[in-house]
DNA sequence: GAGTTTGAAACT
DNA sequence: CAGTTTCAAACTC
């Protein structure tokens, strides 16, 4: 059909023009929804559809990372979670320009490209009405993929319109009764792969509006939460089915830089379930590391992948690939699934900022069984103490050479943490996993352990009796300070130095320079709040000793390898160690991007760790730097309200966190501008019934 | 891989 | 809160 000029998608400029429109109406005479509803409930809706289980399982890091944002943008992520027509109808009734979407309908089905190549996304204006398309743009797709037509065959609008009301209806029927019919699988797969790829328009959109970039992660891990629900319903039970290659490779899409906005993206968005190998294949070579990215919030998950690999190189990528989806989709599983831990995004912070961990990962090392010692590995590579480096020569691990292989090596092994606990039922912090609020997986060794989803009551419990005993049990351990104080320059102070134990440790006999000591094991100094004895904690003695000992480069890499370990870092203002991680600094979490409270939050925090970014910046972003100023200044937005008393004691000026629950533990990083709008959906949660896979037992 | 050491977590 | 026990990771051989 004829592309309509794009001068068509100028601000609409009355709602009431098109409520006129015979579309319109007929839209309205079709859905059961009332118009004058959308409004007031779509926030019910939305954050029905987006309750995470921080959300269901109050912690004291309650995040007030909710803001403004979240009420427009995230309707649209969670709508089409469950109703792409409620979405849609959503889009037509709180965005003036969401209105136009049923005229340009047919001009975006019929032009894909436009979109997916991200240039119109990104050539158009940047004011917030270029947002308001964009959201509205995705109207039409909805209609499109409510059709079943992924293929990119086109239907009369009328059909569309036909078959997604009779979905509607269907959905609000059952909102979270599963697909079981692959055609609808499918469908959610191209929602998914929608909303994912909104959140990267309306990341690159916002970018340029000079839009909070931390309230754009934040909606985008919920909308990654949200993914993993929806993946959820398709897999659980079904594991070893096909992975859902739309949402798989447009999650690594939308969270690439504007740099592979050129992406093509026309795998994902005509469903071609080739695609997403199309798409591995088309990005390798530069080294794409959005997958990367997930991965590292994966990794624990990667491994669980099935072990039957093809060799041939055409296969070796699209199993590669295959992994990466079924890890994303187990990942997701165990984050849905996740005793109220919600998403792990931590581990995504802890890989090695030099490579794409997945980009190292290949089929065989992904293995079932082949479980990488991340920890072991990532530590030895890194620690002090380690033979790897105490053995070898330390200076030369400072060698490009010996950095490239250390990094290999432990990207190589920083897929996962597995535990080994034989009498605590994994139900114990003793247990690494649950500690990290995960549920244990396959290559854990442990015996007799209750830490796994079919015990999620048992698990849920007992994470409550830990809590109870101690709020904070599951809230990060480690608490990275700096002073935030931005210069005109953008510079920020750094200090690894200012990071923190939660705790402090109790050292007698390690001297705080083995993994015993959990501040050196953090890769952090030691703080006054710790009794150590002969503190010689290279990262920081607890007199004030510093970290001159070592060199900026092993500071970095200990603690980030040290963090391996341990998930449960609070993170502030991280982004000035990687001064180029551009979105996000953006960056988007171990999830609990995790994908979890554990992902809005940590979603943000892991991303604004994630080496990978760094990677990708390295890798050529040349606009990286006009997010940063931004970033910054939201960095030190962050208000410490709702800092928890226990960490208000170890920070100092701005304080942002993760936990390796991906929970947020504080820092409600806004001034509350967004604190009505969190307030308001805070209410509306609890109107909201208990989503059915997160009761409580 | 077995045994030891260590310190956090759990318990009293 | 302090002391003790349990536990699993870290470490050593």
């Amino acid at each position: 059909m004829d592309s309509p000029d794009k001068t068509q998608i100028t601000p609409t400029p009355s709602l009431s023009k098109f409520e006129d429109s015979p579309v319109f109406k007929y839209i309205n005479s079709l859905s059961p929804i009332e118009l004058a509803k959308f409004r007031q409930t779509d926030n019910a809706f939305n954050s029905l559809a987006f309750l995470s289980p921080s959300s269901l399982f109050p912690s004291p890091q309650i995040s007030c990372h909710r803001e403004s944002r979240f009420s427009v943008k995230r309707h649209h992520f969670s709508a089409a979670s469950n109703s792409s027509v409620l979405q849609s109808s959503n889009d037509l009734n709180s965005n003036e320009g969401a209105s136009k979407a049923i005229e340009q309908s047919d001009f975006y089905d019929e032009q894909p490209g436009c979109l997916n190549s991200g240039s119109s996304f990104k050539g158009v204006s940047s004011d917030r009405l270029d947002e308001q398309s964009d959201l509205a743009i995705e109207l039409p797709r909805t209609l499109k993929y409510d059709c079943g037509s992924p293929d990119g065959n086109l239907e009369p609008c009328d059909e569309i319109l036909k078959n997604t009301s009779e979905k509607v209806t269907r959905q609000e029927g059952s909102p979270f009764q599963h697909n079981k019919d692959e055609g609808e699988e499918r469908q959610q797969s191209f929602e998914n792969e929608r909303d994912l790829r909104k959140i990267r328009r309306i990341m690159w959109s916002e970018e340029s509006t000079g839009c909070d970039w931390v309230a754009i992660v934040s909606d985008v891990a919920d909308l990654l939460t949200m993914n993993s629900s929806i993946i959820n319903e398709n897999t659980e039970g079904q594991d070893r089915r096909a992975a859902d290659p739309g949402t798989t490779s447009f999650i690594s899409t939308i969270l690439q830089f504007p740099l592979d906005n050129s992406n093509n993206l026309e795998s994902t968005e005509t469903g071609d379930p080739n695609g997403s190998c199309k798409q591995s294949e088309f990005r390798e070579p530069v080294t794409d590391q959005t997958p990367a990215i997930l991965s590292t919030c994966l990794l624990d998950k990667l491994v669980v992948s099935d072990s039957g690999l093809n060799k041939d190189d055409e296969g070796e990528k699209c199993n590669l690939y295959s992994h990466q989806q079924r890890s994303i989709r187990r990942r997701c599983l165990v984050f849905e699934k996740s005793p109220g831990f919600g998403l792990h995004l931590n581990s995504l912070a802890n890989t090695s900022k030099d490579q794409n961990p997945l980009s190292k990962l290949t089929p065989s090392s992904m293995k079932r069984g082949e479980v990488p010692q991340c920890n072991k590995a990532v530590v030895k590579e890194n620690s002090p103490e380690t033979p790897a480096t105490v053995g070898g020569n330390e200076t030369d691990l400072n060698s490009p050479e010996k950095k490239r292989t250390k990094f290999e090596h432990v990207e190589e092994n920083a897929a996962c943490k597995r535990c080994n606990c034989k009498r605590s039922k994994c139900l114990k912090l003793y247990c690494d996993c649950f500690a990290a609020g995960l549920y244990c997986i396959e290559p854990c060794s442990c015996q007799d352990c209750f830490n796994k989803p079919i015990h999620e009551n048992k698990v849920l419990e007992t994470r409550r009796q830990i809590e109870s005993r101690n709020p904070l049990a599951f809230a990060p351990k480690v608490i990275r300070i700096t002073d935030s104080v931005s210069d005109s320059g953008g510079e920020t102070n750094k200090t690894p130095a200012s990071a923190r134990h939660k705790r402090g440790c109790n050292c007698k006999k390690s001297s705080c320079l083995k993994k015993y000591c959990e501040c050196f094991q953090a890769g952090v100094g030691c703080s006054p709040s710790c009794r150590c004895e002969g503190c010689k904690n290279r990262f920081g003695q607890k007199g004030g000793g510093d970290e001159s000992e070592s060199d900026g480069e092993d500071l970095e890499t200990c603690e980030r390898n040290a963090s391996e370990k341990n998930s449960h870092d609070i993170v502030i203002n991280r982004s000035e160690e990687y001064p180029d991680l551009s979105v996000p600094s953006s960056d988007l979490s171990r999830l609990p991007f995790a994908f979890s409270g554990k992902l809005s939050g940590s979603f943000l925090h892991s991303i604004r760790l994630s080496p990978q970014l760094c990677t990708t910046q390295e890798l050529g972003s040349s606009d990286s730097s006009s997010f940063r100023p931004k970033f910054e200044s939201h960095l030190q937005a962050i208000p410490e309200d709702k800092t928890p008393e226990t960490l208000k004691h170890n920070l100092s000026p701005v304080l942002e966190a993760t936990s390796p629950n991906c929970k947020r533990v504080s820092l409600p990083h806004r001034e509350c501008s967004s604190s009505n709008t969190w307030r308001s959906r805070k209410l509306i949660l609890r109107s909201v019934p208990p989503f059915p896979s997160f009761c409580q037992p």
